[in-house]
DNA sequence: GGATAAAATTATATATACCTAATAACCATT
DNA sequence: AATGGTTATTAGGTATATATAATTTTATCC
């Protein structure tokens, strides 16, 4: 799914996500839940609701629970997706912590494209592999990094 | 340097290294130029200039030539860096093309943090030893990818 | 040196994305 | 069914980032 050409903006696509998650985990949305889980305040939820449902990409009357629409729920999946891949290679492969390689992923899942995800995602397969097969590079690279921090701190 | 903290935008830290590549190739920048580099109207860098004045980034009068402030330059430099080290990774490691790798680059690099960004930069360099040392480990994922490729398209 | 072209700026408008404060709707309890 | 609390929306304001159109300034060229 090309999602760069759909013309739904970084914040919308973060909104959708965050709304696919609470339909996931909640079976439904609210306004005060998505504003929470954004940190951001209701009446900003409000306006970009608007939005979202101009484009069709979720199910909103005022003052009714949310939920996504078909096409919505794809492009949230896909979201979810290049999430997963992004901070599965940053915390597994980089060695960042698990709450560092979120935050960055949900920074990172907007800019890159289908095919650079699956790059990424071939590239972390393709390491495990060979770590588990052969040499443990991951380890070994871990583990140089952290050597470098060291001797760089003290 | 923690660009994140210092309230610069995105779209300014993109005028400003535009502005930055300008003056190392022409030694100064103009409005025409910045707008064709950037693919926006000249009344759009106007406005981007003004606000890169008011934080003290770019020296700017109306109708003179643009330059950068130690300031901007020190900031420019370090997204420049960072362009470099992502554009390498995606090129030099995932086998992105060059071109490929500098459009996303110029996106991920905004939205990863200085550690991020030398993780990156010991990942590359890491990979790039191994490789020379013992087993072509990045031609040999480059390969298998490629092969994967063929596989999925006939 | 005046006409014209190019460059830059201003004025005005649109869209996104956030906020606070005010209001409206819903619900829960008595 | 009135009241009070919670939730949601509207109204109005700020900031960014773009655009077009109009104007102003600067440069060029006969």
């Amino acid at each position: 799914m090309k999602i760069q050409e759909l013309n739904i903006s970084l914040n919308q696509q973060n909104y959708l996500e965050a709304i696919y998650e609470l339909c996931v985990t909640h079976g439904h949305a609210h306004t005060k839940m998505i504003a929470e889980s954004m940190g951001v305040r209701m009446a900003s939820v409000t306006e970009a609701l608007r939005s979202l449902s101009a484009k069709e990409l979720i199910n909103y009357e005022v003052r009714k629970t949310i939920t996504l629409t078909k096409h919505g729920e794809d492009v949230a999946r896909e979201l979810a997706k290049r999430h997963k891949i992004i901070s599965d290679f940053l915390h597994q492969i980089l060695g960042c912590s698990m709450q560092r390689a979120d935050e960055a992923a949900c920074r990172i899942e907007h800019v890159i494209d289908e095919k650079l995800k699956d790059r990424f995602a071939e590239f972390v397969q393709f390491l495990k592999k060979e770590s588990e097969q052969g040499e443990d590079l991951i380890g070994k690279f871990q583990k140089s990094y952290q050597d470098m921090l060291e001797r760089q701190n003290g």
